[in-house]
DNA sequence: CGCTACCTTGACGCGAATCAAGCGGCGTGG
DNA sequence: CCACGCCGCTTGATTCGCGTCAAGGTAGCG
């Protein structure tokens, strides 16, 4: 028996084993294999775009991603990250629907596109999959409200704070232990928190004034993670 | 053979028809009426509280019902609205947590608690109800990521006037054709806008006194429909 | 009939958006 | 290799939306 290899084998991606194919049986993941391909994504390059019909699920091998959507003048909304192991596209996929915001690689990205009726049929005969997507889209929805809550009772330094703990949660650290592993331009940041760019320069200057951050270029260090929390005004 | 009935039965509910158990084979809705009862709620009263464990899944057979949670200050935020058809409480039962708001009746309402573990056997076996709740919360998640860009990108006139909209499509109005089929308490308006009670005063009268809207106590009538979603800066 | 909860209006002040201008780095082309 | 130009970053000045505080009105309910 040959050993069937594509682009890069699902069977042995060390990336599989984070994502929602994880406990696949053998069997499911040579057909995984052989209905997905790799693509690779240049930083700055669309995944997918608002409005378009899915073409499949998309499953990020390795980089990271931003979801976000446009307001009626244009501006744009940071509405989700991801990085490696995580899939996006699933929402309009499972209510057969059009994408409603974009995915766009924040870095150079390798990410496999999965047939979109190989995945139907997948998650119809594997409800592990299925679940663990559920799971997922219920955790959006989870943080899309907590979201809400912050953007309509919290200020400017109070998200931008939130939004610095929420890119290390997410990206963690470089091996410094310090510098986020993550970055973004100043409007981009400002698009996440949902304020102006000129709002979050002065908000990261005095965050680094209070040695709270370091910030050299877009590198941007967590100096006092305790005392962002305190910022941030967060429970937990 | 007797003719099982319980409170209201099932298989003659009119309200089932709006509802995720719609097409259920008359087998599963005879089990169905056995794994529920049916709950009274006086206006006010707290159907589930955040952070509870969910018993199971709740339908709205009559009445009305406000999701919210609270922010740090006590604060509080309307996330989503239901009504007659609608389920609540399928997210935490979903991904097996505990509710994340709080659901209050905003009238005297009538609810049917599914058990839980009926509810999962349910949804195991019968995939169409699973694929309902799905879409389900697929829509309830881009309801709350278009909320996020209109608050981070809209003032409280564009936000006010969205809201009275959306009262609009998930209420009604009244036999008049004019007023909303639904009745807030300014604090509460403020609460789903995400602003203050005197902002929202404020931006109803300016709408009344702009004849947009009428006001008599917390009766709401919308008189110019197409000059509110001018307000509101909605595309469609 | 009076109390309480809700609604309303006005005055004030702060946060943050906007406008404007200068800076710095980086890539391109001469 | 340097100069020019563009784009992103930064800072200051100004404006204004809206949250907050305070006070008074109104309506429903015991």
């Amino acid at each position: 028996m040959k050993n069937v290899r594509e682009h890069s084998a699902c069977a042995t991606c060390g990336t599989r084993s984070m994502s929602v194919f994880d406990f696949l049986p053998p069997d499911d993941l040579v057909e995984l294999n052989r209905h997905k391909s790799c693509i690779f994504f240049k930083k700055g390059q669309n995944v997918f775009n608002e409005n378009a019909l899915p073409q499949g699920l998309y499953c990020i091998n390795k980089g990271k991603i931003k979801l976000s959507g446009v307001g009626v003048d244009g501006k744009e909304q940071i509405l989700r990250l991801a990085k490696d192991g995580d899939v996006i596209g699933y929402r309009a996929l499972l209510s057969n629907d059009r994408y409603h915001c974009s995915a766009t690689a924040l870095e150079d990205s390798i990410i496999c596109l999965v047939e979109k009726d190989f995945f139907y049929s997948l998650i119809d005969k594997n409800k592990d999959v299925l679940y663990k997507i559920i799971a997922k889209i219920s955790s959006d929805l989870k943080a899309a409200e907590d979201q809400i809550i912050s953007l309509s009772q919290k200020n400017v330094r109070e998200r931008t704070a939130e939004a610095l703990l929420f890119f290390k949660a997410t990206y963690g650290f470089l091996d410094d232990g310090i510098t986020l592993n993550v970055t973004f331009s100043r409007e981009e940041i400002a698009d996440f928190v949902g304020t102006s760019t000129e709002s979050i320069i002065r908000q990261l200057s005095e965050f680094n004034q209070d040695k709270v951050i370091s910030l050299q270029g877009k590198k941007i260090g967590l100096l006092n993670v305790p005392k962002l929390l305190k910022y941030a005004r967060v429970l937990d």
